[in-house]
DNA sequence: TGTACATCAGTGAACGCGCGTTCACTGATGTAC
DNA sequence: TGTACATCAGTGAACGCGCGTTCACTGATGTAC
């Protein structure tokens, strides 16, 4: 039943890209097929030239959406939860928790996609989006990072918030490499032990040499 | 020209390795095929079953080549080095090193190759491979955990080695996957500080509660 | 050491298959009057 | 509001292409005597 109303077709794109934003993360961009893609929205392949210019540009968008719906996540994480630190830490455990490594299509973008991301071309549409999306995360992140002692500007803040991010992409991209292993549980149970750990009280800053 | 000799036979078998190691990490296994895998080997497309059983096989044993490989630069850039803090200290450098992000076939197989392996299926040679390579890292990264204060058994150099590895993984990964912007170096610079800084002196044990 | 022959590493054509993309076509939608 | 028609979202066959794997064949190697 073709020529459906633009309203209908609007959603179709949106169902397109929510698919492809669930199956490129759990399977890949490449090892996905423009007509299961096309497949999970309830249409055929033939249209898709209709709503997207060439499968990268599917991707691009994809990718971006895969970044939205992630930093809503997190706001919903963080929503109600009192002080930074305890912002901070709904964060750390959610992403840490044992579930997150099965979790790959509505889990994050940033691990699922890395690898992916890392073997585009310089201008290719999934890098933009990558990039992107990434930043908002940080800049997310940086908002809750008010354990850093050496003053609190938000340059701090935001290196803080780099290293932990770094942590626990790196922690739960290890679990899932290793997922059925002992070792997967052991990635995510020492990046936690590491961030959660109480608060280090270093020296005064005078104490501390240049 | 057929029927090699078998020593010639077996050095072809280490190239078509050895080339596979390097392609795979760069492009994916998936993005490589037999016949330029035999080709960079010197070799054409249809000998390839008298080497391996299948491509999936291959795949398994140049991910274990990758994984010596990867241990053996580890040791040479250990090699000499004075003290456990200072071996540390020299990994934790040249793993973090700009140029690691561009070195990709000759770089780290885990942050290379972590995304493929996660999408294997459980029984799949290259989940075998990875788990056992990255086993071998982490042990290595464990021998020069000196800095750890809660005590120094074992266990304790383990789960730091398993924190210290998932930030250096975490931010190789992130550098690679945000090549060609500031984001990059960030990443990188960032987990440089963290992981390089002079150790916090915590307080003595019996004042930091349970 | 020399000969006869079985072995088997490597070749290149061929297989079936799935992919991204194109295109002629259909018929309900959206619009001009 | 009602009619006539242009628009265009979606269909499904078809395209050229590259893939992993198979296989009949070649001829130097390795071995038995």
């Amino acid at each position: 039943m073709p020529r459906v109303s633009r309203a209908e077709a609007q959603l179709h794109r949106e169902a397109i890209t929510d698919a492809s934003a669930r199956l490129f993360k759990e399977r890949g961009p490449k090892a996905v097929s423009v007509a299961e893609l096309m497949g999970a929205a309830g249409l055929t392949h033939g249209g898709f030239y209709g709503h997207f210019e060439s499968k990268d540009a599917l991707a691009g968008a994809a990718i971006g959406r895969a970044f939205e719906q992630a930093a809503q996540r997190w706001q919903k994480r963080i929503a109600g939860k009192a002080g930074a630190a305890g912002r901070r830490t709904a964060l750390v455990e959610a992403y840490l928790a044992p579930r997150s490594v099965r979790e790959v299509g509505g889990g994050c973008p940033t691990v699922a996609l890395a690898g992916d991301v890392a073997r585009e071309a310089p201008d290719a549409p999934m890098r933009a989006a990558y990039g992107h999306g990434l930043e908002t995360l940080v800049d997310l992140l940086a908002g809750v990072e008010a354990r850093v002692e050496d003053g609190s500007d938000a340059d701090a803040h935001r290196r803080a918030a780099l290293a932990d991010y770094a942590l626990m992409a790196g922690a739960l991209m290890l679990a899932r490499a290793t997922a059925g292993t002992p070792l997967s549980e052991q990635f995510l149970a020492a990046a936690r032990e590491r961030l959660l750990a109480p608060a280090p009280r270093r020296p005064p800053r005078a104490a501390r040499g240049a």
